[in-house]
DNA sequence: GTAATTCCTATTTTT
DNA sequence: TAGGAATTAC
């Protein structure tokens, strides 16, 4: 197969991106320009060219992602070979081949979020400290954030902001070695243990720098420090390093991923070539002219242009619904239109800000027989009867993994009671000895025969899995696990059926293992498969069903037919707390790349009312949807059927003059008060009959709130200033 | 040591 | 509202 059929799907800038083979390279585009296509063709390119497969490294943000660019990249004729995936996976394989440079063993355990908690809270209990004070999901956070920010807690007292953070320095101090002694990782680890290394050990950075010689990463603009620096680590000489990305999509803020990688990619590699990408080839000018009107909101952005040949479609919809059933009804009622109209069911996605609102659409979309699927990769893992029959495995896999040991050793309950597992446990650290080592070998510990033969019962059964997943496969493992456990009986005396058949769920998941591997393939390794699943990657684009997920989930993706729902103020964006405030730019961002997914169709729906947490509360209309270029946008606004006069932020006259009185007011906007100086605006939320306001003051740095009708005298917008990134 | 009950709280987004 | 955690009864 000549070149040139990898070459004729590309506009001349795309090419250029794909050709460019050798030094740092940046392609910084919009959605549906192509960067992914540019990452792929660019990848085959090259193999079939200046290197070969082997020498190519390919990360993305999804295992999802990753296979399909493998796939794709298969079908461009490349010999296989190219290491597509994510950075966590890419980490968790290096430290494993690795191991001992990183002062590890290869079959360290991955902790997850509940495993994760469950680790902090010893860390909290041998700190002697309550978790009442220290409540692990907060201490949690704390670390995380410190961990992507490559900071270990002996740098933490110069990095924490004040006094008071610094009190979690014992706390992460005892984390990390309750980790350690378990040989577990958590996900922060996986990619700051690797930069450290890559960092530290300049003889290993030479060889896989030999291994990968060109480096291409997808959605930089989502990267943390620390997958920035293993990225540089890997690219440090040969500065092979390809980039794509687009700073309007960047959502993982919270997640410490850090904007400025991409921003300042030019910097870090004065040699890069950029190439920009300005043609849109996957929506309608509609869905764009309402997108780009929304994200020009954003005042911490460098505009960009994006135009697109695509015929005309249907205008933007947007339906502001009475309630949240009627919401749901309406969604429904709008994908049985398009069935009926020839579409099919995999063209049609429904994106919400929180997880919580797939339900209401799941039972509307049940009862008009709409078959979907909810992207929820990761919580089939979470689910205690998965967790508990997982934690066998783990157990056989590495015997020092203490959380799962007391996950499982008396689930189901099989007489090792709490007293013989605090026996077992005191041993256990006397001995500084793994819990099942002091089991192996039970003579110290004062048990009943009765107990003792419970012990020698349970080690057998960990060894046997360990038989199991050395001589036979993953799947033989697993189900040995399931059965001989005692779990399948327990669940079947419970009448609880949706355990069982999530189990089979897990035993096909390692058949299906077991068929990709047919050889090299290990229990560790699919544990570790299971471990870094990403929230998308059950998702299947041609099952025949309708797709529900998180905003967050669908980057990257796209979609005939788009229903965003929920849209309304606190949800999106959404707001904690009544009195908390939103990341407002980021929470736009989040819009933006929703509402970019569609081709063809794009509804925004809202609820005025809707319960949430066990109670009704009720909304004001999203500032996105007053962002919206209201000429081109069909709009509907039910009725309110409740008599009830109690929904002022859905007064239609109020809201339009509310939006012609304060048009200047935008977040990022530079305001004068005539107390309190120069200020800018940091948020902006309708609030009766007007807005409110939030406020940051440059004098005193103070943030203030203000209710707009009544601060109008004292307050009013400096002309305009665009003022940029430094703002 | 186990089972049942009540209570009680936490719910963004995820690798 | 729903799930887990703690408390209570057996
Ligand atoms: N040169 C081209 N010719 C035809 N179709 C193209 C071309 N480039 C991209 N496309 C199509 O446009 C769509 C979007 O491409 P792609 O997913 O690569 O964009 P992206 O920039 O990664 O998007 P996003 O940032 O929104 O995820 C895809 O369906 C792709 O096949």
């Amino acid at each position: 197969m000549s070149l040139e059929p990898l070459l004729k799907g590309l506009t001349e800038p795309q090419k250029e991106a794909v050709t460019h083979a050798h030094g740092p390279l940046l392609v910084l585009a919009g959605p549906g320009s192509g960067k992914t296509r540019v990452i792929t063709h660019r990848t085959a390119y090259l193999a079939r060219t200046v290197t070969e497969p082997r020498h190519i490294l390919a990360l993305t943000f999804t295992n999802k992602a990753a296979n399909e660019m493998a796939e794709r990249i298969r079908h461009l004729a490349v010999e296989p070979g190219v290491t597509c995936c994510t950075f966590h996976s890419l980490c968790a394989r290096l430290l494993r081949t690795y191991a001992g440079r990183a002062g590890l063993t290869p079959n360290f355990s991955i902790f997850d979020q509940a495993d994760q908690t469950a680790a902090m809270k010893q860390a909290i209990g041998r700190c002697e400290l309550s978790t009442d004070n220290y409540p692990p999901a907060k201490m949690l956070e704390a670390v995380s954030q410190a961990k992507n920010d490559m900071v270990l807690p002996e740098g933490y007292e110069a990095y924490a902001k004040d006094w008071s953070a610094r009190s979690i320095i014992p706390i992460y101090e005892a984390y990390q070695k309750v980790l350690a002694e378990q040989n577990a990782l958590d996900f922060d680890d996986l990619l700051l243990k690797m930069a450290y290394l890559l960092g530290d050990d300049a003889e290993l950075r030479d060889r896989l720098q030999d291994q990968y010689r060109f480096v291409l990463v997808d959605e930089y603009q989502d990267t943390n420090h620390a997958q920035y620096l293993i990225a540089r680590g890997l690219a440090l000489d040969h500065e092979n390093l390809c980039v794509t990305g687009d700073p309007d999509q960047s959502i993982y803020g919270w997640r410490g991923a850090n904007i400025h990688n991409i921003l300042e990619f030019e910097e870090d590699f004065p040699k890069a070539k950029i190439v920009r990408l300005e043609k849109n080839y996957r929506s309608t000018p509609q869905i764009l002219a309402a997108a780009d009107a929304v994200i020009r909101h954003n005042r911490k952005r460098k505009h960009k242009e994006l135009w697109t040949d695509n015929g005309s479609g249907p205008p933007v919809h947007v339906i502001e619904a009475d309630d949240a059933q009627q919401e749901a009804a309406l969604v429904a009622e709008t994908i049985v239109e398009h069935i009926e109209g020839g579409g099919k069911y995999d063209d049609v996605a429904v994106f919400y800000r929180i997880n919580a609102l797939s339900r209401l659409i799941e039972e509307a979309l049940r009862k008009r027989h709409i078959p979907y699927q909810v992207a929820r990769g990761v919580s089939f893992f979470q689910r205690k009867e998965v967790k508990d029959a997982l934690a066998y495995l783990r157990l056989a896999a590495n015997p020092k993994d203490r959380v799962s040991f007391l996950r499982i050793v008396n689930v189901p309950t099989r007489g090792i009671g709490d007293t013989t597992v605090e026996r077992i446990i005191e041993r256990a650290d006397e001995a500084g000895l793994s819990p099942l080592e002091i089991l192996t070998d039970p003579s110290g510990l004062k048990v009943s025969a009765h107990t003792g033969e419970r012990i020698a019962w349970f080690v057998g059964l960990i060894g046997e899995i360990v038989r199991i997943a050395a001589d036979e496969n993953v799947t033989a493992a697993v189900r040995h696990a399931i059965l001989h456990s005692g779990l399948r009986a327990s669940w079947s005396q419970a009448k609880d059926d949706d355990a069982a058949r999530n189990a089979d769920e897990l035993i096909a998941d390692a058949a299906e293992y077991d068929r990709d591997h047919p050889e090299g393939g290990s229990l560790v390794d699919w544990l570790q498969q299971v471990s870094l699943m990403s929230e998308v990657d059950s998702v299947d684009s041609e099952m025949g069903a309708v797709t529900l997920m998180t905003l967050h989930a669908a980057k990257g993706l796209e979609f005939d037919r788009v229903l965003i729902i929920g849209v309304e103020d606190g949800m999106l964006p959404y707001r904690r707390h009544e009195d908390s405030e939103a990341d407002m730019e980021e929470e736009r961002r989040l819009c933006f790349v929703g509402m970019t997914r569609a081709r063809q169709s794009l509804t925004l729906t809202s609820a005025r009312f809707r319960m949430l947490r066990g109670r009704g509360s009720r909304s004001a209309r999203s500032v996105f949807l007053a962002e919206l270029p209201r000429e081109q946008v069909d709009w509907l606004a039910l009725p309110s059927e409740r008599a009830t006069g109690d929904n002022r932020g859905y007064d239609e006259e109020a809201a339009e003059a509310m939006a012609a009185k304060y048009a200047d007011w935008q977040c990022g906007r530079l305001v004068r008060h005539e107390d309190y100086g120069l200020g800018q605006i940091l948020w902006l939320r309708p609030a009766g009959r007007g807005a409110c306001a939030g406020i940051r003051f440059k004098n005193d740095g103070s943030e203030r709130t203000f209710v707009l009708e009544q601060a109008a005298a004292k307050l009013q917008v400096v002309e305009y200033d665009d003022s940029g990134w430094d703002s």
